[in-house]
DNA sequence: CAATCAACCTGGGTGC
DNA sequence: TGCACCCAGGTTGATT
């Protein structure tokens, strides 16, 4: 599921679709998914109205006019979907936020990973995004990004997926700036040379800005708040394409897996 | 410090 | 059709 492309591309939706709205009810089936318990949460949210929507990494932040803010994590195949109160119920829906204006915000999630956690205010906030390394887009200068490859040994791909030290990135935009960099994902961080770390630098930002673009990536779960897919996935590169033929040489895309995760790459173009 | 693995869940796809 | 098995965009915590 959703990586920052993904993630940012729901909150401008939310933005534009809920922002002041009025919290009238919630309703969940998998109470195990909200925090610290739906009861709680729905007491503090009733009556609330929604002020601001925010992204950090691969997390999502609703504030609320009462001061209370509600973090939101997709995991795998969590979906955030604003519908109308008569729309009919969407598949692996598991909780409801009632809107003024006969509204609804659905979370709907197959595996049941992702989670709804309501934080009391700013400083917990602050306190939860702080294990977050930098936003790829924002905060991070090249020099930053070389000093964080050289601090490591591990393989360079679980560098970029390690949200302690780059935020957002998850395992299609890792495969896609990788093979961009021509980089093999298995190489130790430090091992990457000055050139190489330019390339993939820029690599990463191409991805990233392509998937927002695309308004994410909708290989299988993944949709934005209206339920509409994104259409990156019509341009992966490498990601999920096992044994077809490399866009860029006649070698074939091979799976192999890093740090415990489906890996895809060309061993000509990447080394 | 780094690597591996299980766990949290529910499918879809494939091969026999 | 049935069934076993592998795979899945994420993160955490235990173990080695």
């Amino acid at each position: 599921m959703p990586e920052l492309p993904e993630v940012e591309t729901i909150k401008r939706d939310l933005r534009h679709l809920i922002l002041n709205r009025q919290v009238l009810d919630l309703s969940t089936d998998s109470p195990r998914q909200i925090r610290p318990s739906s009861e709680r949460v729905k007491k503090v949210l009733l009556g609330a109205k929604i002020k601001d929507v925010k992204r950090r990494g691969k997390l999502l932040q609703i504030f609320f006019s009462n001061g209370a803010i509600l973090l939101v994590h997709l995991k795998l195949t969590g979906r955030l979907l604003v519908r109308n109160k008569k729309d009919k119920e969407d598949k692996w829906q598991h909780v409801v936020l009632s809107l003024s204006g006969d509204k609804e915000l659905r979370f709907a999630d197959l595996r049941k990973f992702g989670w709804w956690k309501l934080l009391k205010d700013e400083k917990e906030l602050e306190k939860i995004l702080s294990d977050l390394g930098p936003e790829p887009l924002d905060d991070l200068d090249f020099a930053e990004f070389k000093k964080i490859l050289s601090s490591s040994r591990r393989a360079v791909k679980v560098v970029l997926m390690d949200q302690k030290v780059l935020s957002g990135i998850g395992n299609i935009y890792a495969n896609e700036a990788l093979f961009l960099a021509g980089i093999d994902p298995r190489r130790p961080a430090n091992e990457v040379s000055l050139e190489e770390a330019e390339k993939l630098y820029h690599s990463l930002e191409k991805a990233l800005r392509a998937g927002i673009k695309y308004r994410g990536a909708s290989d299988q779960y993944y949709l934005d708040a209206l339920g509409k897919k994104g259409a990156y996935q019509e341009h992966f590169l490498v990601y999920g394409r096992t044994n077809k033929k490399c866009f860029h040489c006649p070698d074939k895309i091979r799976r192999i897996v890093v740090g415990g995760r489906g890996t895809f790459y060309c061993p000509t173009c990447q080394k």
